[in-house]
RNA sequence: GCCACCUUAGCUCAGCGGUAGAGCAACGCUUUUGUAAAGCGUGGGUCCUCGGUUCAAAUCCGAGAGGUGGCUCCA
């Protein structure tokens, strides 16, 4: 299988860098060395900082290491033969220890060059394996190291921060080009650059990191984007409310954020000392809507729908363009129903994301996420009341006959979730929509209903966010289409480029007649060449371009380039106007 | 927050101890064009900020801010 050796390739490739590691510097404590997607890794604790140069001199070594012919030997060794080998490596010790407390067997792999007795041992470490059995196996050009950076030992900020080395592997030359030109691929499109380019968005030093600022470009898209999401929940009986973005302390005190979160808030005193927090998320307010007053059974569910701000105050170093922000808006949505009402207000929701993500291109996969019951005092309520949730959620996946993925752990505190996962053109994976039932917050609340038979009874509420954060979904919005928005969404649809000064007035009447059709265009004036003007609408990423010249004049026709296509298509003016029109409103890709 | 790296004109970058440069963009003039960069000219910089070393700092050192890649976190 080539997996499998490729596994064994990039394990022992890691295991070779950490040879060349000790080589150049014999000081340095080994931590571990796994395999990871597309590559290695291994942690180190230097002695002295190492440098991106230092890197790309290990990285000649372990080339030079793998041509050797080095064997890689199994031995199966005694704890204490274990202790004796590994005593100046502290993290080995430790992880040593627990083998033996797991009472497991422990194993060492051996790097040698020779045979027999002229075998000599050049590096060996703690290890389970598998591993290749000679460096042979390795193609010494299907690798490279590439990045340095930093990592806690075993994943935990309580410990040391060791230094990091990352490769890449693959079996030939060619697939690890052709990843890393992947990358750059990506790299291209990545929102943090395409972002400001096509004139979205900005962050101000002054203003802060992790607050962007939408331009009046970036706010029409963002507009756009929320009044499709608005329209497709109008159907289903939603109504909007409307919440101030800071509260009293005592809100989240009652929810349950308040002891989980508190660290997380960006907290307002008052003038008199009262403490308020900025909020970072919608649902406490949204209670406090329904509870203004008794309700019936007969008058729910209650739907608020509601687009707004909210601010987390996050670690400086987790901030990053658009994906992780301090201050973004939720397209938030709040059910408030009975028990009985849950399967069919989850279906509702289900059909606007369903109805929401086609019109860009993206296919779904969803994730039935739950509570991990080793881990009780991370979630409220009983494990029984959790388990009870989380079956009918898996009963609602089953009947859209949907396999979902099981996400143990990935609930909210407050309870289980279906997540919706975004494949992009990339290939990548994305966390987007979110319906989320909750029956512990309503608890908290005592929010309730008078049932038939005239008595009180707790309601459940469902958290329900399609976009999640329009922040997060333009980020994989502009790098799942490079920028190249559905003609629905583009700032600017259409650019009109008069070939000369004699073709002008043609070109205004066009552009009011786009106008006045709502369609978004811009006219470019005839003082630069033509070429240059075509250029400037594809790196604008303007989806239609109509040329016009003594043709189009004469013949009230407007010539079409399709972003991206250089064959150009000719219509007459009406049909033009038409075409483009029922393609905004069936919001065609 | 932690580790590493980065920050020079609007943008992309060069310069790396002797007081600033290119291309593109902007502006002006010329050009009036058939589908991805016309020509000439002009303006534009507290070289991120604050300290230090030095006769001299964009350049070396320290701190801070902002960014990038990781780690941790993510309601």
């Amino acid at each position: 299988m080539k997996t499998d050796k490729m596994f064994n390739v990039r394990h022992s490739l890691s295991h070779l860098l950490a040879a060349a590691v000790l080589e150049k510097y014999p000081k340095t404590k080994l931590g571990i060395g796994p395999v990871i997607e597309n590559g290695f890794y291994y942690d180190f604790e230097f002695q002295e900082p190492i440098s991106e140069a230092d890197v790309k001199v290990l990285e000649k070594r372990v080339r030079e290491l793998a041509r050797e012919k080095l064997s890689f030997s199994k031995k199966i060794i005694t704890p204490i033969q274990a202790s004796n080998s590994f005593k100046k490596e502290p993290y080995k010790k430790e992880l040593i220890a627990e083998l033996k407390k797991k009472k497991a067997s422990i194993s060492i792999f051996e790097t040698a060059s020779g045979k027999g007795k002229a075998k000599k041992v050049v590096f060996f470490d703690l290890c389970s394996g598998p591993h290749v059995k000679n460096t042979s196996e390795i193609n010494p050009d299907g690798f490279k190291l590439t990045t340095l950076a930093g990592a806690y030992w075993r994943g935990s900020e309580k410990n040391k921060m060791l230094t990091r080395i990352y490769g890449l592997a693959f079996e030939t030359k060619k697939e690890l080009d052709d990843f890393v030109t992947m990358q750059e691929e990506a790299k291209k499109r990545d929102h943090k650059i395409l972002g400001p380019q096509l004139d979205l968005f900005t962050f101000s030093d002054l203003v802060g990191s992790g607050l962007p600022l939408w331009t009046p470009r970036g706010t029409l898209v963002r507009m756009l984007l929320d009044d499709f999401v608005w329209e497709l929940r109008e159907k289903h009986g939603y109504e909007r409310v409307e919440i101030p973005h800071i509260t009293k302390k005592d809100l989240y005190i009652k929810s349950g954020h308040w002891d989980k979160y508190k660290d997380d808030l960006f907290h307002v005193r008052t003038r008199e000392g009262h403490e308020f927090a900025m909020k970072p998320m919608n649902c406490p307010h949204h209670t406090q809507i329904y509870a203004r007053k008794q309700w019936s059974y007969r008058e729910l569910p209650q739907r608020y729908a509601n687009t707004t701000m909210c601010y987390r105050d996050e670690q400086s170093g987790e901030l990053s363009g658009l994906s992780r922000v301090r201050a973004f808006a939720q397209d938030d949505a709040h059910v408030f129903c009975r028990m009985d009402q849950v399967r069919e207000e989850f279906l509702k929701i289900w059909d606007i994301i369903h109805e929401f993500y086609p019109k860009f291109g993206f296919n779904l996969n969803v994730r039935l996420s739950r509570h991990d019951p080793k881990h009780p005092e991370k979630y409220l309520g009983d494990s029984k009341r959790w388990k009870m949730a989380e079956s009918m959620l898996k009963s609602i996946a089953d009947e859209k006959k949907v396999n979902a993925i099981d996400g143990l752990g990935e609930a909210a505190f407050y309870g289980p979730k279906l997540d919706f996962l975004a494949k992009d053109s990339l290939g990548r994976e994305w966390q987007v929509a979110t319906i989320q039932l909750d029956m512990n917050m309503p608890e908290r609340f005592d929010l309730s209903c008078v049932n038939e038979e005239g008595k009180k009874e707790g309601i459940v509420m469902i958290h329900a966010a399609v976009m999640g954060s329009i922040e997060r979904f333009l980020s994989i919005l502009i790098e799942h289409t490079a920028g190249l928005f559905p003609f629905w969404l583009a700032p600017v649809q259409v650019m009109i480029v008069p070939i000369n000064d004699v073709h002008a007035e043609y070109a205004k009447a066009l552009l009011s007649t786009l106008k006045e059709a709502s369609i978004r265009a811009e006219l470019s004036p005839a003082n630069e060449t033509l070429g240059k003007r075509v250029r400037e609408a594809e790196l604008r990423k303007i989806p239609l371009t109509i040329v016009i010249g003594d043709k189009e004049v004469s013949d009230r026709t407007v010539s079409i380039r399709k972003h991206g296509n250089k064959m150009s298509e000719v219509k007459s003016i009406d049909a033009f106007v038409e075409d483009i029109v029922i393609a905004v409103q069936e919001k065609a890709l």
